[in-house]
DNA sequence: CATTTTTTTGGACTTTGTAAAGTATTTTAC
DNA sequence: GTAAAATACTTTACAAAGTCCAAAAAAATG
């Protein structure tokens, strides 16, 4: 048994062919859209409509298996890189976007806040600036 | 002269009655979407274009005197209170977006981290819970 | 294996945002 | 102030991202 199989069957939801190839869409280019993980499944299974993307995307979300990024000017990302508290930068010029570590290390951002009330379980940090390659001029 | 007025001025942009009435919106209910942004101009102004109302926000987001905000589900929110790095807790629930001052206080998590190239310019931080209201079941 | 639950499909639809061309307003220079 | 030039606004059309819904298919359950 695969380990994505093993995953979706932790979560308690059914093991189907597009969350699988999904979950190894993913991985194979993490960062992606909706729509670019639509192109890499269907180049495994043949045809799956958009809307079983977004429901697997949405189901995988919510189950911790994926996690989902919304920058500013752009449709979500998802990636598999889950449960380490790690972000992101995104370049305002060509929108690459890299994984960072968490300065702090450990939920920095988490406890030191007044939280007006609320309780907080996720803290995204977004960084904006110019990737190497955009610096160079390319 | 108005404050606005004298923003827009010092900003190097015309004054139009259409930015004014969105600064005023913004600043009446900050963390609102374009389109609610364009119904409190629309009650001051009487009919206003879509096309307007994007327009002016992507103006005065890029001079400086907005915010634009992302968060993932929802539509772009604007804020007129920039210039310091105050960051967002959103409720998971309600979308209820509240202000809260950096936990560091000055740009804290721009400096320690390994930026693999990058010129950062920005750390944008949403923190993601749930609020006083919805905690209590409302 | 049959039943029940859940997912996937396919199409239409909504929301959010952008583009382009023409008209109106604001600014600038007298 | 007034006229010319620059800029913004309106209108219409379009595109992208995501959702809704009912029927068909697949997976889990007993």
């Amino acid at each position: 048994m695969s380990d994505f199989t093993k995953s979706l069957r932790e979560c308690g939801v059914p093991v189907t062919a597009q969350r699988l190839a999904v979950l190894r869409a993913v991985t194979r280019r993490p960062h992606s859209t909706a729509d670019e993980l639509a192109d890499e499944v269907r180049g495994e299974l043949g045809t799956v409509s958009r809307q079983a993307i977004y429901n697997v995307l949405g189901v995988l979300t919510e189950k911790g298996l994926l996690r989902r990024i919304q920058p500013s000017g752009s449709a979500a990302l998802y990636e598999n890189r889950v449960g380490d508290n790690h972000h992101h930068l995104i370049c305002r010029s060509c929108g690459k976007t890299v994984d960072v570590d968490c300065a702090v290390g450990h939920t920095p951002c988490l406890t030191a806040v007044d939280d007006a009330g609320f309780i907080i379980d996720e803290a995204e940090v977004l960084y904006w600036g110019i990737c190497p390659d955009c610096q160079a001029g390319k």
